[in-house]
DNA sequence: TTGTACGCGTTATCAC
DNA sequence: GTGATAACGCGTACAA
């Protein structure tokens, strides 16, 4: 059996409640007890229990996690981030998978929330009813990465979606691609593919090119749906001179696709990612893509998260953390 | 406030042992009461407080995973894996990242002890003593994953390494290579470095090739280490017709650093990696490798862990799990 | 400054 | 079959 606190007292001749304030700095307590529970302590190896602490406190020191992969690099890194910051602040995180399956999304909200999790870290795209209702009946502190989720009173980090893809396209327009085809992520209820439409038809309407609406496959954040995609591009007879995928891995999927069909990159197709992953150290060509501060995207969240917590007023409802585009080998300018 | 076992006692006019009897069922209550109690439940829609049934019965439906990196689509894949097999058994994992040093994880592991895990998987190369003392002084189950620690008295999961990166060179040598470099994990207290190192040893003398020091670099599990143990190969003009790298990512870094510098991958230099991780479908060429069961190994790791807790004896202390040599278009025959 | 006693939400032991 | 009641380990009014 572990040592608890009436051990301690017993040892240290001083009664329970005393013990908890030296532990917890809670009162004053005379010089000398302090000493001598501290000894006791230090003999015993006394650790405060943190269940029982969980119950009086009803708080768990635990953010719950909800991500829909754990193996991808994006989320790894925004993983690191989150375990990293929210140690220092003596929380752990119970993580929770979900294969981007909104059900299960649900069914982990309120298994989370019964588990007495003190806030949830939420990474998805997309929203369907239950959860509204959740986040309706629940006052639970909620973080959401990657999605605006204002309207629903809800904070959130992540970056400009739509002004990101707009200048995505823009960059392939100014050095002369005309035809150009958007993989987006086209799940329903997905606003992340919704900002991307818009940010391509935004860029191509400023520009005089017609938006058509087949110049638009929809993907679903895994490599195999963007190697299908641009199968079915050449499939189709419907091959630009560039693409924009969802993610970088899919960019790279986009490009093995093309070059399986004996194109090259960037020569015959420009492609570009998007979040600016590890995977760009890997691959050749290395993609241009968009530039995201992902660890700082985790970061933020985190600390967003404990601010709630500790009930301190949050500024913003959402932060937008800044992307940038970066050019590399797979794009090229054409004539 | 969340309503409680003895709001549902009240509202269904029983005790609240009864209560705890219908939604445990532990003890039979007649058919009428059960009833009236499920009805107040679904009404209020009462859920069990974990913690406080933690306090009580001493366990917290917790499994601790200590980790050194998320970021990595090995280890990404295996949380995948635990992830999903321990919520399938009713268990959520708290999640430990160190950045694979080593006091970190000693502090990982008594903080996750004092949190009341019922268990720990703990995915690491290195052990020092600090490890030993707390595995001996805490009955705690251990599952060790990709880590022979049998020694210990503690059961693990992995693939045979050194079998594997035997049969990796003998794979080399029997396609005409002589000059064979090793790029393995060097940090002291890492017995999967000395696994590599003994099988690509045993696989060169078998073949009467000469073992020699200067063929051996280390790297450190980082893409970054193995790029620069290339770089420097490169500069010590010590080129080899083969290089076996620790992991894919850092097969690749390898690779990268060869073409950085001229050299073809594998008309020049036959690279081979470890893992057959993901990466694979991304890279080219595609790398020649040793396909791992990675998501079995998470997986196996927790059925195990869970038998563990469960006090059901685990038949062995050591679980290998089967690898294979898939050969692609990172390796060529020479004469 | 210190100690007593109660409560947090459950399960389990004992009576009835 | 059912109901009090004592734990579980801790924090905290309240009293001293």
């Amino acid at each position: 059996m572990a040592v608890t606190i009436k051990d301690v007292a017993k040892l240290a001749n001083v009664s329970i409640s005393t013990v908890s304030r030296v532990i917890n700095d809670s009162k004053p307590v005379s010089e000398e007890i302090k000493r001598r529970v501290y000894k006791v302590i230090e003999e015993t190896g006394y650790v405060p229990n943190p269940v029982a602490r969980s119950l009086v406190m009803k708080k768990s020191q635990l953010i719950g996690v909800i991500v829909p992969n754990i193996a991808s690099f994006y989320i790894g890194e925004v993983l690191n981030a989150i375990e990293e910051i929210a140690k220092t602040y003596g929380y752990d995180i119970i993580l929770c998978n979900t294969y981007g399956e909104a059900d299960q999304e649900v069914r982990y909200l309120n298994l989370l929330k019964s588990k007495q999790v003190e806030g949830i870290i939420f990474l998805t795209h997309r929203l369907i009813d239950e959860h509204r209702d959740f986040f309706a009946k629940n006052k639970l502190p909620i973080v959401m990465i990657n999605r605006d989720a204002s309207d629903l009173n809800i904070s959130s980090v992540t970056v400009n979606h739509k002004l990101a893809t707009y200048e995505l396209t823009k960059y392939l327009i100014e050095n002369g691609h005309k035809k150009i085809n958007l993989i987006r992520n086209g799940e329903s209820n997905d606003v992340f593919g919704v900002d991307q439409m818009e940010g391509y038809k935004k860029a191509m309407e400023e520009f005089g090119l017609e938006f058509k609406e087949e110049c638009i496959y929809n993907g679903r954040f895994k490599m195999g749906t963007a190697y299908d995609c641009t199968q079915q591009m050449i499939d189709e007879d419907n091959i630009p001179t560039g693409i924009i995928a969802t993610t970088d891995g899919m960019a790279v999927a986009a490009s093995n696709a093309l070059r399986d069909n004996g194109y090259s990159i960037p020569e015959d197709v420009s492609v570009v990612g998007y979040y600016d992953t590890k995977l760009n150290s890997i691959y050749r060509p290395k993609l241009t893509s968009i530039k995201q501060p992902i660890y700082d995207i985790g970061a933020v969240a985190t600390r967003v998260m404990i601010k709630k917590i500790k009930g301190e007023e949050t500024s913003d409802n959402i932060i937008i953390l800044p992307h940038s585009l970066v050019v590399r080998d797979s794009t090229r300018k054409i004539d």
